[in-house]
RNA sequence: GCUGCUGUAGCUCAGUCGGUAGAGCACCUCCUUGGUAAGGAGGAGGUCCUGGGUUCAAGUCCCAGCAGCAGCUCCA
């Protein structure tokens, strides 16, 4: 016998044995109809799963109504889909299909590609397999017997994982419905009916395991749910991200352009755009002051030797602008360089082209002498010496990162730790040769401008100042109504050669941040692996108001460039001692921050932030000249605003106004003229009535100084349709 | 960088079987002078992404390149 202990603390006898099935139908008819799967001592089962044969189990039965049946119906409904795949196409390979957030997905490797088009067909298909009701059965069987069965099926993604992700498996089982028959751990919902509603969403491409250098497979995209109404709602929560996009709200809304004559990932800000980044700005300028950062400028580029020293150079060569040399020959020389970086260069064939090189275009040299090489004999010498004779060569690089260059100004005095800390910001721009894959809008570019700053403090500091980073960013996220977000700390993985520095002092960095996070509360998560290379990091990821997720500003410790570039300080005791170093960014860069921002707001921004802040909209040509009277008076007021004196009805002015989300329109006519007030439209919550017009202004003035972030306004930059309601 | 898709007016898009380029919005001019989400008429606007090829003839078919989109991989 067997005692089942339900969820309200009641228990059952059952014989030894029993399928979970029997458990719900023991509670009742109801449950048994509803029941998809079940939670047995916390694991998720199906409800074919056999309970132990004696002993006390936890049993929950699980129905559509608990997001883990979800989960497990669209596992199954990508068993269907690739069973629809198989009887459409011939040869094809199955990879991996799990469940992601909103839905799921299957890796195929297809002789012919599918496309978009198969679309229908495939639906079509797995509608018909749904409809045959073939129940999901799990066979278990011994490994040998699994290769077996793969092999027999000719999978050999299948067979390659059962010999590699599953080497320790002893057994493992399948799932088979009709002639479908698939590697999978399970559970499955027994059947194809629960899978209400369902569609193909995206077909993209997608490595073997994740990785770049296996064989690219095809993901067929979709999602399932269990009614047609919540599919219809998922549908359209893709559609409000898609309206929200700040790449078309952008060029709606002018705030920047991206030229193809100026280049790929290279943004162009707009007017309106640029006015939004210069609040932003000043904002974060104001809270500069008043926390004591020094501000500083930099050129936007340096000598490759100072990244040689940051190990900036070496490490991201691939994504960086090339360098520029002063001697058009050592391009040349940079390119055997390069292949060799690759391997694709013995030491000795490089030294030899080496030389070729230079010949061409140096007379002084004879036959296979290069002065420099002095004693070297051996080839491993050879490169060294010409190595050492190349990085002396005068070259510029396009700056990837501000932080050599405030080193700079560190070291441009002996520092006593009177001074310290030592707050040096700058809204620097930088460059990085972001792959064109990686290009997206203003979220990922290939110039950008961080609100960085490096901080340069004692080790005692290091609590206090990277506290006041974390409190900093919490402040200014929180002004922008960005007030949803968690901290990953980003830590070394141990197992991995990509870090400078040493195992203690990363302990040391790394204690310091998660006691700083711990103390001030915040939901953080450590993450190994994560780390930049010179030093562990606190990111922020920002959930904006449609649930989606950024990563905005980040806080980074950093005990290896102070090292790299010998910085040091006077201590109390007289001794040199060496700072510790804060790389830190609120916002991240403006670029990326006023993306999200533009999707966070869906391009209605607040009024402190928005390009144009009041619209005079004249109720006809007659009330022109009051019209203008109070645009120089809201002017003079320091407001942003615009005069629509066109020869329009008020109805279209007010339209246009409204679609290009300007927070206020003061409508004016003969009435207004007369007592000196203005008509007052809220973007939001329209027409507010008369006012007299300094009122309006000081109402609107109180709304800026407070930096009011109101509910979000809904309607449709450029697009049909009334406003419905409000947001968050 | 890889896979797939896309590229036509300022914007959003249509363009059939290969036969001299189309709509709506925006823009300009005129009429209308009005009180809270589209008044009317007319006009102007094109390197059909670029370069090759096939053809009597290419926006349309083929090849290459560039750019954008989705995803993968990467992200100091």
């Amino acid at each position: 016998m067997l005692k089942v202990i339900l969820p309200d603390g009641n228990s059952k006898e059952f014989p030894s044995s029993a399928a979970v099935k029997e458990v719900a139908a023991a509670i009742g008819p109801r449950l048994a109809k509803a029941a998809l799967v079940a939670e047995v001592d916390g694991k998720i089962v199906g409800l074919d799963y056999r309970l132990p044969e004696s002993g006390e189990v936890q049993v929950k039965i699980l129905t559509a109504k608990d997001p883990a049946a979800l989960g497990v119906m669209r596992h199954s409904a990508a068993h269907v889909m690739a069973r629809a795949v198989m009887r459409l196409k011939k040869g094809v390979q199955l990879a991996f299909g799990p469940t992601v957030e909103g839905g799921f997905y299957y890796d195929f490797e297809v002789p012919e590609p599918l496309r978009e088009e198969d679309f229908p067909a495939i639906e079509a298909e797995m509608q018909k397999i749904i409809d045959l009701d073939e129940p999901f059965e799990r066979i278990e069987t011994p490994r040998a017997k699994a290769l077996e069965i793969c092999q027999g099926l000719a999978q050999k993604y299948k067979v390659e994982h059962i010999n590699t992700g599953l080497a320790d498996h002893a057994s493992m089982s399948f799932y088979r419905q009709g002639e479908f028959i698939d590697l999978c751990r399970g559970p499955h919902v027994l059947s194809p009916k629960a899978i209400g509603a369902y569609k193909l969403l995206s077909i993209a491409g997608a490595y073997w395991k994740g990785d770049a250098n296996n064989a690219q497979l095809q993901r067929l995209y979709a999602t399932a749910f269990f009614t047609k109404e919540e599919l219809d709602e998922h549908l359209k929560k893709i559609e409000e991200a898609k309206r929200r996009d700040h790449r078309t709200l952008g060029k709606q809304l002018q705030l920047f352009t991206i030229s193809q004559d100026v280049g790929p990932g290279l943004a162009l800000w707009l007017p309106k755009g640029a006015m939004i980044r210069a609040q932003l700005e000043e904002f974060i300028k104001a809270e500069l002051t008043r926390r004591a950062y020094l501000p500083v400028y930099t050129p936007h580029i340096g000598r490759i030797q100072m990244y040689q020293t940051s190990g900036h150079f070496p490490y991201y060569m691939d994504s960086q602008f090339p360098p520029f040399y002063l001697d058009p020959l050592m391009q040349s020389v940079q390119q055997l360089f390069y292949l060799l970086f690759q391997e694709k260069l013995s030491a000795g064939k490089f030294v030899g082209m080496f030389e070729e090189t230079l010949k061409r275009n140096d007379d002084r040299l004879v036959p296979n002498s290069f002065p420099g090489f002095g004693t070297a004999k051996t080839d491993e010498d050879k490169l060294h010496v010409i190595r050492e004779w190349f990085n002396e060569q005068e070259a510029y690089l396009l700056k990837p990162m501000n932080c050599p260059h405030h080193i700079q100004i560190y070291k441009s005095e002996r520092r006593s730790y009177r001074e310290l800390p030592l707050r040096l910001a700058e809204f620097g721009s930088v460059y990085r040769f972001e792959k064109t894959g990686q290009l997206n809008g203003l979220t990922r570019v290939r110039g950008f401008t961080q609100d960085d700053a490096h901080l340069f403090c004692t080790d005692d500091q290091i609590p206090a100042e990277f506290a006041g980073c974390i409190e900093m960013t919490q402040f200014v996220l929180n002004c922008l109504g960005l007030e949803n977000y968690r901290v990953r700390l980003g830590f070394r993985d141990p197992a991995s050669d990509k870090y400078v520095g040493g195992a203690d002092v990363w302990e040391r960095a790394q204690n310091s941040l998660e006691e700083v996070c711990s103390r001030l509360k915040i939901d953080y998560t450590p993450e190994p692996g994560e780390a930049a290379f010179y030093g562990p990091k606190a990111d922020f990821v920002v959930t904006d108001c449609i649930g989606r997720e950024w990563q905005l500003g980040t806080v980074q410790l950093d005990y290896n460039l102070p090292a790299r570039f010998k910085l040091e300080y006077v201590g109390q005791d007289n001794h040199m001692h060496q700072p510790v170093m804060i790389h830190r960014a609120p916002l991240g860069s403006m670029e990326r921050f006023i993306g999200v921002l533009i999707e966070h707001f869906a391009g209605a921004f607040p009024l402190w932030l928005a390009p144009e802040q009041v619209r005079v909209i004249t109720v006809s040509e007659k009330s022109e000249q009051y019209g203008r009277d109070v645009e120089q008076k809201l002017r003079a007021a320091s407001l942003r605003v615009k005069g629509d004196y066109r020869p329009e009805k008020l109805g279209a002015k007010i339209r246009d106004a409204q679609l290009e989300l300007i927070p206020y329109m003061f409508v004016v006519g003969p009435r207004d003229a007369e007592s000196a007030t203005v008509s007052v439209r809220d973007r939001i919550d329209g027409d507010l009535g008369a006012m007299p017009l300094d009122q309006a202004i000081c109402r609107l003035s109180a709304e800026i100084a407070d930096r009011r972030v109101r509910k979000t306004y809904s309607g449709t930059a450029g697009l049909e349709g009334k406003a419905t309601g409000n947001e968050y």
